[in-house]
DNA sequence: GATGAATGAGATTTCATTCAT
DNA sequence: CATGAATGAAATCTCATTCAT
């Protein structure tokens, strides 16, 4: 009853708010019903079993994933392109929190999730490579830049800081979404000009 | 039975291959006790309770943390001071996988490990930001670094990349020890000098 | 399935009457299932946890023993007012023989279950003692007898013999309540007129 | 190490204290081992099994009761006389407390304790009924005393105070020995005068 | 659609006992 | 004689899941 969402849905943001605390295990049915407020039983009426939420979940982040690649428009200014891919990758993989984590770490119970997240990091790597290739290429940036390793860089830092984020609240060692953005990437990317 | 090592070691060594797998919770006694090759009551006698195995790999995590600090001894060569800090905090979250995965995932469940671990990042970071402060005064990096950010950005990469290593075996998505020493640390150094 | 009481009931049942038996810690919550006739897990859906069962107990105890004190309506006659006493005192103790056994056998491990044990005794006899000064007061028994030692002595006995009750059930030791009213109470009494 | 004793006797008294505290099941064998100072392990090599030590107490206490028995030498003065019982049977009771109360208490497991206290009881009834029965026929107690009536009486009363002395050791509730010898016993027994 | 009651499998832990030294 | 290390059975408790209403 926590608000006038759908059962289904109030049980799927429970289960995705539990998880981020709990991990999957620590995640009990009778957790979430009472945060979902409903009875226990009602979640197998929604789902086929406990596993079947996660599946829903990685269904709804595969989809948004197709989405996110689609948003990623660079304008051939690194410094913006690098801002911009981000902030998708951020807002993604918060959106998507509790798929991002479990196939983070428990990647050994639930390959098929594992996979689904590695794909994330890989298509993302793809995309940029690919841009700042054909930017290399019509001398928008230097030819001299390293591609393939400036990318990687680039991904373990914001990847880095998503996982911080989640692992601990409070803003000592993560670094703050607008402050990482303005800072920490800006100055990134100024390598690369 | 598995080797030659105390029953003790064997249980530490079993109990910490087992965390990677199946986080603590999937670490059942009973899969601790069959990989280690004794019986399940064993392990009680060894340790407290369950809590109690991965108190003892705690405090080893914590004396070797204050070893490893003494370790780093930066020459004023920024590129094979970063490669050295690398190599050090890679070797040490190798080491203590378990205790630095458990701190990570399941930070709500134990607060004094994830606390633990918190302190290792901060103190990283810290020991980095004084050394290049002092460089920069001296002249030897230039005092146009934003050695903050910089910093910032460093620990974050080499932590992306620890994580990606300890959830992917696969050389796919994180990048190994010695390629990124060489590569990956060597050209994000490249741009400070 | 023992009886078509409520689980919650059969439950409290088995468990009081194996007390009896077994004592609290040779009272198993296996033992308890199988004589309620429900599934080992039940209980702990019904009680917090095996302590929780004699939680329920010592409410209904204590909430019992106001009543008790209540229902004494001494009558002016010491003969038939040590009866009505003493046959209120073996009613509620029959009634609560689980508390009151485990009250008396493990105060080291329940001290407050021991304490409400305690205060009937006392509480018990404070009102015979207010009683009976009332009574001497006005005549109705003789000036001469010892109030305070004459109601350890009853108290002591009618303990005795519940204690023996419980502990034996064949009657040769301790003598069975219509014998012990009539014969035992009333011949301790005549020595009070 | 306690103290000088042989390891059986230390043992025996590990035991036997921690029976008054815990009952038998929760005295453990390691409890034992440790109050005894003596490792787990030697208390198989002089005992069968746990109930071996208990067995090796009761054999001592159905010595003791022949010698108890014939201690009481009455001398035809009743106050005088049930005093000296009453302290036989105080003394005789808190020597063997162990035994007395498992009998006691765990009547179920061990019915040959049982029984064996069970004998004590009737014994020492039987022993005053029979004098007492001598000193009304020769008009050294009052024909008109209802002998066997009051001997359980009797019984019961010093058997109540004995229990509360092993249940609760603070004296509010239970008499100690030296007044209840002074004052209670011999109130009881100046009825019978 | 949803609930309440119950279940069975399995997790952690305790404890008497054995065995090699 | 005594110890230290280990065991197996059983005890308490948790949790996903089922079923009747």
């Amino acid at each position: 009853m926590a608000n006038n969402n759908t059962t289904e849905e109030r049980l799927l943001t429970a289960f995705s708010d539990l998880v981020l605390k709990y991990g999957y295990r620590g995640t009990t049915t009778k957790k979430i019903a009472d945060v979902a407020g409903v009875n226990e039983s009602t979640i197998f009426r929604h789902f086929k079993d406990k596993h079947g939420i996660l599946n829903e979940l990685v269904n709804k982040y595969l989809q948004d994933a197709d989405q996110a690649a689609n948003d990623f428009k660079p304008i051939g200014d690194i410094e913006l392109d690098l801002i911009q891919g981000a902030k998708i990758y951020e807002t993604f993989t918060t959106t998507h929190r509790s798929v991002f984590l479990i196939g983070l770490r428990e990647s050994y119970q639930f390959p098929e999730i594992a996979d689904a997240v590695r794909q994330l990091q890989q298509r993302f790597k793809k995309i940029l490579v690919d841009k700042f290739t054909e930017m290399a290429e019509s001398g928008e940036i230097s030819s001299t830049v390293d591609i393939k390793n400036e990318t990687d860089n680039f991904v373990l830092m914001i990847f880095g800081n998503v996982v911080l984020s989640f692992a601990y609240t409070d803003a000592e060692l993560y670094i703050p979404s607008n402050q990482f953005l303005e800072n920490n990437v800006r100055l990134f990317a100024s390598h690369l000009k």
